[in-house]
DNA sequence: TTGTGTACTGACCGAACGGTCGGTTAGTAT
DNA sequence: ATACTAACCGACCGTTCGGTCAGTACACAA
């Protein structure tokens, strides 16, 4: 039988199956909730043969966990700078990583689950990458726009930045206890939501000449 | 030997001494991570005592649970609304409740822990309660200064007090992944990340004179 | 003294866990 | 044909889990 690696990789067996029913399971309950069993019988497979593709549960949830990082970081990558004013790039790149982490979900929740829960000094290591990674990004830009005379000089740009990260994170992980909420209008729509929130951030809140009384 | 309650009530036995060491427990590590016999040794008890004062593991975590919820929005509602223009009584309570949630800090990682990352629906409605209380608070200032011409009248309400609870709330779980990141220079001091906060959300963060380029 | 209820305990249970064992299949190079 | 190897499995191991049981210690009321 000739290698056919035409066919689809969903539901694949092997290595690649495990990995991606650990990382369904662990996204979804966390490292203590999911039995090797569990995963054996998601991945269609035995116990044994995870054992027979990985040490232990240890090295196979790091080996998801490195390899969400790895994604995130390179979807990170890939979202260059767009041109325009500060502002305008700030806000797409800030949208760009809404839409990342919105998109991979799964990886998300991995990942901010072990930095903000997690209990294993390497785990909270590996999460830090990612979110290093985003905020170095958008302090420079804040910096270029303070330079710039585009931005308020008397502001801490990583205090700004932090905002950012902050409402696009929040608003990914709280979007299962907020979105049925009566009083909350704008979830399940993140270009608007990040539009609106840009805006507040560049322009503020006050009405304008308003803005000391 | 006469009742002795003048005793501080640091490590008190009993039901009380369990609930302490089981809420430390929980909030540090998490439901899956505690096991009923560690928290009975922290407790200075048995673990069939343990199963004396609550029927089962989730009875007790939702018991503390309960009370978490109770306490965090009694000091809710303890923070009376400050005096002075909405925007001074939003930055007041946005301080305080950053305030409150520091101080009551296990009880803050319950909460969210279960909010953000629970896998159980009670758990999950039990966190939703001081969401939403905090929320609909401010949701209710922001309208306010939006009528009374303060605020600008196009933006989303419960999407500016969202912006204000993602900030706190971020802030404080990031706490531990931030603090040791080089480029973060406010963590650690609270109430200037506030002021500056409300600054930013208020006034924006673009030149005055330069809003429209 | 005898009852009664509350707080508490050591010893134990079945179930489930992470992990291992010996052995089987199937492809492949010689 | 033979030898080797990666992939895979049923059955099992030691340990720990949540939870139970029979019983003790002690307060207080009758």
């Amino acid at each position: 039988m000739q290698n056919h690696q035409d066919k689809p990789l969903i539901n694949a067996g092997g290595e690649q199956g495990i990995l991606q029913a650990a990382e369904a399971l662990f996204a979804e309950k966390g490292f203590d909730a999911v039995s090797m069993s569990a995963i054996a019988k998601l991945a269609n497979t035995s116990k044994p043969n995870i054992y027979h593709h990985f040490k232990n549960k240890n090295e196979l949830y790091f080996a998801i966990m490195e390899a969400a990082v790895q994604r995130a970081t390179d979807l990170l990558d890939a979202l260059e700078d767009s041109p325009g004013t500060i502002r305008q790039r700030l806000a797409d790149f800030s949208a760009g990583q809404l839409e990342n982490i919105l998109l991979h979900d799964r990886s998300t929740q991995l990942i901010m689950r072990e930095a903000f829960s997690g209990t294993s000094e390497r785990g909270r290591d590996i999460a830090k990458q990612m979110v290093s990674k985003v905020f170095s990004r958008l302090v420079a830009m804040v910096q270029q726009g303070q330079s710039k005379g585009e931005f308020r000089a008397d502001i801490d740009p990583s205090l700004a930045a932090f905002m950012i990260v902050s409402t696009n994170m929040f608003y990914f992980q709280s979007k299962p206890v907020m979105e049925d909420n009566p009083e909350i209008t704008f979830s399940g729509d993140a270009s608007t939501f990040n539009r609106i929130v840009t805006d507040i951030i560049f322009n503020g809140l006050i009405t304008q000449g308003n803005s000391a009384p």
